[in-house]
DNA sequence: GTTAGCATGTAAGGAGTTACATGATTTT
DNA sequence: AAAATCATGTAACTCCTTACATGCTAAC
């Protein structure tokens, strides 16, 4: 469970909480959700699943329901999994900041409460302002840089740029959705410390 | 060397083509130029280091230089260094458009061929058109989903296609320059198969 | 002097992918 | 009937990160 290991098996429990699935479901519905990059391979998930088991996190539905339907193995969350879940989404480490686990995070920020929200959010934002900085400081220290490294740098910093301005956003929306009057009434968070 | 270590070997030797480094120079310039996102550690250059030297790729030049200068084992590449990078930058795998090996491929790209160029770019370009494409049919199979996976989603396809409008340009670029008139005559490529 | 950064390594541990293995079910 | 996809797993392999260990040199 050493950071890498939580994603997952925050992720897992993010989506076992909506609704039980087995192995082969779960896995297509975590390569939709932040999949974009690695694809998980059953390699990865079912031991993750055992494991989880063996947790008391997760229960095995063996369901056969009788219409002659194939076999397989449906999870579903224990209140263990519950109380785990919610105790992971609330302990925000560096490791928050990571891609993946930002993007696994900002997934279920629907059950996080916003000044955890804002916590990530903003970490995340140093961590990318940071990184940005040190790039741009170190260009070009020897003389004409290649062309193409050059377009590839400039490239990444404006993907860094944007993604910079996008955490403003969001920061700046969650900061709004605090305060007493909210300009769009949908969705609203139901209530709020101070 | 599967394709990951690949990876490493190859960005190594690209640098090292351009003026020997020691190993911790090495790492400081392997971050800059594609480390956004992880940061190699040295107990994953320095073993590396040893498995080319072994493998005759480079050579150590332990250099006291007389000027009492500090400690520090300076590697070169070899001719057979030199080889191998070539063969590699030619061996257009599918694991070239995978993010980390397609930016190590694209940073030398000065010293690649045309011809493998666009394969590399193109490559890449239907790699994503492919994610994009999985991830804009799988939106929403069941009901209304949640705002910040909805909001994720979205960031994460403008992300991707912006990319692809960066490939496509490059990719235009690389086929005017083929053409025997090119506007901006800084940086020509030496000379083109017909 | 003492801290910070330069410089090189090793060992342990974890995590994940690939490849292997198997079999049912649905579609063509 | 054959092919595709559903469905679950295991074992080997690779690779990387973290933590540990050491020592020099420049700056404060």
């Amino acid at each position: 469970m050493s950071s890498k290991a939580a994603a997952l098996e925050l992720a897992v429990l993010g989506l076992l909480h909506e609704s039980p699935l087995h192995g082969y479901e779960l896995r297509k519905r975590l390569n939709l959700l932040f999949g974009w990059t690695r694809v998980l391979s059953y390699g990865s998930l079912y031991p993750a699943l055992k494991r989880m088991l063996r947790a008391g996190l997760v229960i095995e539905d063996t369901t056969p329901a009788g219409v002659s339907r194939r076999q397989r193995i449906v999870y579903r969350i224990t209140p263990a999994g519950e109380a785990r879940f919610a105790g992971m989404i609330t302990d925000v480490g560096p490791s928050a900041w990571e891609d993946e686990d930002f993007a696994t995070r900002f997934a279920f920020f629907s059950r996080t409460d916003t000044e955890v929200r804002l916590r990530v959010l903003e970490g995340r934002r140093s961590r990318l302002q940071e990184r940005l900085d040190r790039v741009r400081s170190d260009r070009q220290p020897t003389g004409p840089v290649d062309r193409y490294v050059s377009e590839l740098q400039r490239h990444s910093i404006e993907s860094v740029e944007r993604e910079l301005r996008w955490l403003t956003d969001l920061i700046t929306a969650e900061h709004q959705q605090q305060s007493p009057r909210s300009p769009q009434p949908e969705h609203r968070t139901p209530d709020l410390d101070a």
